[in-house]
DNA sequence: TCTTACAAGGGGAAATAACCCCTTTTTGTA
DNA sequence: TACAAAAAGGGGTTATTTCCCCTTGTAAGA
């Protein structure tokens, strides 16, 4: 009986030739391939690797980071299994990735012991939802009053978030400054915020800009 | 001839089990000990256990982190080697864990090949000091023109990132608008900014807000 | 004792941000 | 195709921020 196959994509060489190690300590487990981010990934299974039986795919990645990877598997191979790995437990996140199809969220912190079982859960189950994630399922469920962004707002915020006036960010993104008044009070009321302040604050808790 | 001893402080339980496989797999090396956070670390330390060849710090964890583990340590076994391991890699850290002591600073995207590299010279020599390391190393000589903030300076801060006017941050530090005026240009000027936005992204940037 | 430095406070003006209510154009879609 | 919704643009007003230059008291150094 041949083992069960893992691929692992991961920018912390540190941590994914030492995780490696720990996967392929496990019976039944062996790791297949180590990708330093989402392109590297992508680019292989499009040159025709063989797919693993599940993806350990880390969320915060430099070059085309986890959410981004996720995105692109969900479109062209639904139903790969991948559990995404990260240090990061805030809901926006965790809920992103579950809703573009990860079958599992795993912390960093988590305990080999849970690893393993969550490996071996996801393998047969086809998924494994700690509680954390159930909590937040639960909540989306409760009070679904989602806040969507649209591109143009985010870029917009995006500018907001530097030392430019609006007249600046409106010849930046080629609009009239009173436009950019228009987004800039729709967003207001939108995330409940009063300064441009509570925008630059909203974007950076949200990961909308990174500092 | 005794294999060099290690001991691994980090929060990431998937993380440190897993290094200690990788560290395991090198010819003279050995893991004589795993511990979750500072805090558990200088307790056993204390319990009498016996020190490692080095220690390996994670600088980034919830209890004890990396700087106030770095501090006890200079302390108590300034002889003590540590290398301290991060995903971050902004100066204000890196040169924080080098002044208390540390004699590496490895960014855990390292590749293995290095990272056995930095424990052996560790070992060995005494310290190892990265490209990264030597850079900030050096910029500091240069310009050691550091920004010295007040107490009541970083009060202000605390206050401009948040959706108060400088009015009600006045009231809140009982002074006139017309000294919060004041303060605000004198940051200004200070930090080379020209707006209460680039206030805060500094501010966030330097972890003296946290969002 | 005589600076020097700095915290605190201030006047007044110009630039920018925030607010409210309105029109035109584009777009999606029933 | 026609209707509704969303995007883009606008007028006019008030509040806030930013800027420059100034005074006073106080405490530490030379």
């Amino acid at each position: 009986m041949s083992k069960i196959k893992i691929i692992i994509v991961d920018d912390h060489l540190l941590f994914s030739q030492s995780l490696s190690y720990l996967v392929g300590s496990f019976e039944n487990f062996e790791v297949a391939g180590i990708y330093n981010n989402g392109k590297e990934f992508i680019t292989a299974v499009k040159g025709g690797i063989k797919l693993p039986d599940i993806v350990l795919l880390d969320v915060n990645m430099p070059i085309m980071d986890g959410i981004e990877t996720m995105k692109w598997i969900k479109q062209n191979h639904p139903d790969q299994k991948v559990i995404a790995l990260s240090v990061n437990n805030d809901e926006d996140t965790v809920m992103r990735m579950i809703t573009n199809g990860a079958k599992g969220y795993l912390l960093k912190d988590t305990d080999p012991k849970n690893f393993k079982e969550a490996l071996e859960e996801v393998y047969s189950r086809g998924f494994y939802y700690s509680e954390m994630v159930s909590g937040y399922l639960i909540n989306k469920l409760n009070n679904d009053n989602k806040i969507v962004l649209k591109e143009r707002e985010i870029e917009f915020i995006k500018l907001a978030c530097t030392e430019k006036t609006y007249k600046e960010i409106a010849d930046g993104m080629c609009l009239s400054p009173k436009t950019i008044d228009g987004y800039r009070e729709n967003l207001f009321q939108k995330l409940e915020i009063k300064t441009r302040i509570g925008l630059v604050l909203y974007a950076i808790k949200h990961k909308i800009v990174c500092i």
